[in-house]
DNA sequence: TCTAACCTTTACGTGAACGGCAAGGTTGTG
DNA sequence: CACAACCTTGCCGTTCACGTAAAGGTTAGA
C-alpha cells in the first residue's frame, strides 16, 4: 500500500487545479521537517531537481520529489549515509525516472524491459546497502546485549554467594542460566 | 634529562612481566583502522581517557580502551551516531569504570549492587538506541522491497503481454556484492 | 651513546552540511 | 495598485570531525 499523505486540497501554488499538486519549497520543508535551505543544498549537489518552476522561477515539488526527499531524509538520518553515498544509492534516479514516463509510449519492449531492469538493479543495490548497516547494527546489539549478560551474571554473583570473590574477568560459562529480569 | 622520582615499579611501554599489555597509539590505531588523530580527538570531546601514560607520557592504552575504541567505531561506522550522541551513550562510562576499582574493593554489597544496576542501565538505553535505529532502517528496506515489488509487477506486466525477449536477465534474487570501501 | 622511529602539544587548514544574512524579484489578497 | 509574505541567487559564517604540519621530547635498538 502506498506511503502517501494525503494532503489538502487547497494547494497554495498556481492552481491548474487538476492532476498534480505543486509545492513551494516551504511547504515541503514544514512537511518532512526540513529546512528550504538543506533542500536546496540536495539540489545544489544533485540529489534532486525539482519537478517544475515557477513564472517567476519558484521551485515547484510534486509528489515523485517529496517522496524522494523523504527517502533522502531516511537515508541521512536513520542510516546515517552521506549525501555522497546517498547520491550513490539514487544515482540518476531522477533521469531514469523521467524516462519512464517517456518510455511509456515506447513500443519496443525490449527497451522498455532495460529501462525497468535497470531501475530494479537500482533499487537491488539500495536494499542490498541497507541490509548490510542493518547486520551491523544486530551485531553490536549482540554485544551489547553480551555485555548486559555479562553485568547480569555479576547481579547473579552478588545475590548469591556474597563474598567479594578474588574477581578477576572472566567469569566461568557454567553461568549461562541466569534468569532473565526484562529485555527489550 | 628529566627528573626521575620514585616511580611505580613498572612503568612500562611494552609489556613486561605485568598481566596487561599495554599499547601505543599507533598499534591500536592500526589494529582499529583509524587515525591517530581521531584517537586523540576522541580524548579530547571526552569520549575516552587512556589507562595509563608512559614516563615521557606517551598514551598507553589497555584491553578496555581498545574495546571501547572499538565500540565507538562501530557506533559511528555502523549505527552513524554523531561523536556527541556517541558521548550521550557513553555517557561518563569512564568515570564509572573507575568506580569498578571501587567496587572491586568495596565489601559492601548494596554498593556493589548499585554500581552495576547503573551500568545495566545504561546498557540497556544503548541496546534501546540501536534497536531504535534498527527498526526504522528494517522500515526503509520494507518500503524500498515495496519499490521492488512494483517494479517487478511491471516486468510481469510486460513477460504477458509480448513475445519471448531474446536474452534473459539474472536471476531475481541474486545477491550482489556491493563491496563498497567506505570513505573517510 | 647515538639515532630512527615513535610520541607529545599547539595550531592552523579542510570538506561536508548546512545557517543566515543581503538585495532583490514574485504572488496572492485587499 | 499596494503590500505582506513568500521566493530567488549570492555569499560569507559555522560546526563537526578530523588532516596536516611544526617544534620538540621519548623509546628501543645497534
Amino acid at each position: 500500500m502506498s506511503h502517501l499523505d494525503a494532503l489538502p486540497a487547497d494547494a497554495t501554488t498556481t492552481d491548474q487545479a487538476d492532476s498534480r499538486p505543486l509545492l513551494r519549497i516551504q511547504e515541503v520543508a514544514a512537511m518532512l521537517g526540513l529546512t528550504t535551505r538543506s533542500i536546496r543544498y540536495y539540489e545544489e549537489v544533485g540529489l534532486l531537481e525539482p519537478a517544475a518552476r515557477s513564472e517567476g522561477a519558484y521551485r515547484l515539488f510534486d509528489e515523485d520529489d517529496v517522496e524522494r526527499l523523504r527517502f533522502i531524509k531516511g537515508l541521512r538520518d536513520d542510516a546515517g549515509f552521506s549525501l555522497a553515498e546517498i547520491g550513490q544509492l539514487l544515482e540518476d534516479e531522477a533521469a531514469r525516472t523521467r524516462n519512464r514516463a517517456r518510455f511509456r509510449t515506447s513500443r519496443d519492449v525490449s527497451e522498455r524491459r532495460a529501462i525497468i531492469d535497470d531501475a530494479l538493479d537500482r533499487i537491488d543495490r539500495q536494499i542490498a546497502s541497507l541490509q548490510e548497516k542493518q547486520d551491523r547494527l544486530a551485531e553490536m546489539i549482540g554485544e551489547a546485549r553480551g555485555r548486559r549478560d555479562h553485568l547480569l551474571s555479576h547481579i547473579a554473583e552478588l545475590e548469591s554467594g556474597v563474598e567479594p570473590a578474588p574477581h578477576e574477568h572472566a567469569s566461568p560459562a557454567a553461568k549461562r542460566t541466569v534468569g532473565r529480569a526484562r529485555a527489550r
